[in-house]
DNA sequence: ACAACTGATGAAAACGTATTCATACTAATG
DNA sequence: CATTAGTATGAATACGTTTTCATCAGTTGT
């Protein structure tokens, strides 16, 4: 290699010059040091990880379509930073073009995967996991030993936020779910669902299609087809929810005096001054820590760990959407 | 390689199987494959970079927690697949962080390096391409033979906004900046303020400070201490001008009856019913294409292209916040 | 029948690093 | 002074590809 060269020492000698500093002579270490500014060289990371069995990479899974998830991707990479890992995009993951991302994953030799999507089931990354990869999924409640990962206590939250509505004196709620397959939207559900149950106030269920402004919007075509506007509807997302409210007030409908809306999520929008939304925030950053700090521990420690579900409890943010019904 | 050894061929042969099947016999071929799947080989990305000195994978650094690269990252994603090329996403690069965030992508020895950011000046990237390697700015105006870049018409498009002022009879107007030093806010300014003059409207300037919505709510203060209301206050970017909205409604004025209000870049939001705010929308897809597209030629042809700035024109989105006051 | 060409294949080198092993040297101990 | 322990260094190897070059078999043309 010129810098060795340059520096009159051998190869083996600058890469001790640059990883363990103090197993080389002061003298030699200036030196490799100045040949390689001087040739304005930086250590390969490809040749590095040739030789490491290791590429210091986290492949990571997103649509990044998606509000929801270009915020996780964003607290993603910064965990990422100072564990030193770098993060290598895949999206746009239609079911049919799946296995060619994953064979392409597989390719890359990442150290790790953080699947963030909720349209991709833990069965389908089995091509990743048998290889022994660690993967983790990124919020998605997935059973026991199947892999490891982490999401907000969506059935808890949604609890709290039914407690709020009971509390409040609701008396009748439509739940609008985003995708009946998601496991987010059943936990979402099955939370409300029960703590109204307990409090004899029914829940219907109402099917938006997706987590969008849009589908929220649209489903609101769905609540005045019922036989009269419920006192509250809790959305599934909040992005749902923008819609929902927008289409309410499209009707003349005032929020919260003539329907409360909640929220789940908490997206910077939800706080904006034409929606103040109530809806439950989701810990981004500590989510996204303790999924990276999760995956770092699997891929440098061989010995396996048991792969759990890790949840942590969100925040209930009480804005202007849900009104007292006393 | 064991895969060589289970189908009883040499290594060369595999690597002709995936690359070049064309290239070996029928039956070995299947014999390569079939040894694959069972011992669920798939080729090493990273052994393959190294002797090809190519590692298909583009850099992309950009602030991922501003909705507008949200957006240009994802459209990057997409664009970048059918090129075969992959991602890695490096953020947060505080200005004094940035240094370290180069030679990281340096090191990677990645094809190509895309800079999304209004934040990260042309010059400060010269570590980069003295080293020969092709990088993109995407959304920034920089001087030709710098670097390539893509961005929308600026200057044009914020014409075409004072245009549609002053057609619908509007005789003051504040301009709500991000950041003085970004160049797109510069050019968006010279370009309202140069059809303004030209009509004889009189067009102030004022900070946000940054491209938020929080910098355009506290913006609104500073509109407030002016001597009266304008008739429209035009903002560098959507967010800012989602913030002016509210905080003018805040304030009981009523948009567009009291104020108008245009933004710039056609977030989605800006279609959202509570906004419905006239802008001029960034052809993010078209602005990935053009980019990737141009990024790619000049990763695939050894002789330098000139190194020129491409712009593509917005398109005026005539929504509900400017009135006719004629 | 023999030369010339074609196509399939393997051996070997190259890409840039980390690391093991051996060697040369220095310092400390008896 | 001789032995030992320790430190600094280089040569060589491995990591997984691609590719050049040589070889060998088979085919065509005369």
């Amino acid at each position: 290699m010129d810098v060795a060269r340059a520096a009159r020492v051998s190869q083996a000698t600058v890469s001790r010059a640059f990883n363990a500093p103090h197993r080389v002579n002061a003298d030699k270490r200036e030196r490799v040091y100045e040949s390689a500014s001087d040739l304005g060289y930086v250590p390969n990371a490809i040749g590095r990880s040739l030789s490491l069995q290791s590429s210091r990479i986290i492949a990571v899974l997103a649509p990044a379509a998606s509000e929801y998830y270009q915020n996780a991707l964003s607290a993603l990479a910064r965990q990422v930073i100072p564990q030193d890992y770098q993060l290598l995009l895949f999206e746009s993951f239609a079911p049919d073009h799946l296995e060619v991302v994953l064979t392409s994953v597989l390719r890359y030799h990442v150290d790790g995967v953080i699947v963030a999507s909720s349209l991709v089931p833990v069965v389908e990354i089995q091509p990743l996991t048998t290889q022994g990869l660690p993967v983790l999924m990124f919020n998605q409640e997935v059973g026991s030993g199947e892999a490891a990962s982490v999401s907000v206590d969506n059935e808890r939250g949604m609890r709290v936020l039914a407690e709020h509505l009971i509390e409040t004196g609701h008396r009748s709620v439509c739940f609008v779910g985003g995708m009946r397959s998601a496991g987010t939207d059943q936990a979402r559900y099955r939370g409300a669902c029960e703590r109204l149950a307990d409090a004899g106030v029914a829940c219907r269920y109402l099917l938006a299609g997706d987590y969008s402004y849009e589908a929220g919007l649209a489903a609101v075509e769905g609540l005045e087809a019922m036989d009269e506007w419920p006192e509250a509807v809790m959305a599934a997302g909040d992005a749902v929810a923008f819609g929902v409210m927008d289409g309410l007030r499209d009707r003349g409908l005032s929020i919260p005096d003539d329907i409360s809306v909640t929220g789940f999520d908490g997206l910077p929008q939800a706080a904006w001054r034409s929606y103040r939304l109530t809806t439950i925030e989701q810990p981004m950053d500590d989510l996204a820590r303790l999924g990276v700090e999760t995956l770092v521990d699997r891929m440098e420690n061989p010995e396996p760990t048991t792969l759990r579900h890790q949840r942590l409890s969100g925040r209930l943010a009480l804005r202007d959407t849900v009104a007292d019904r006393r």
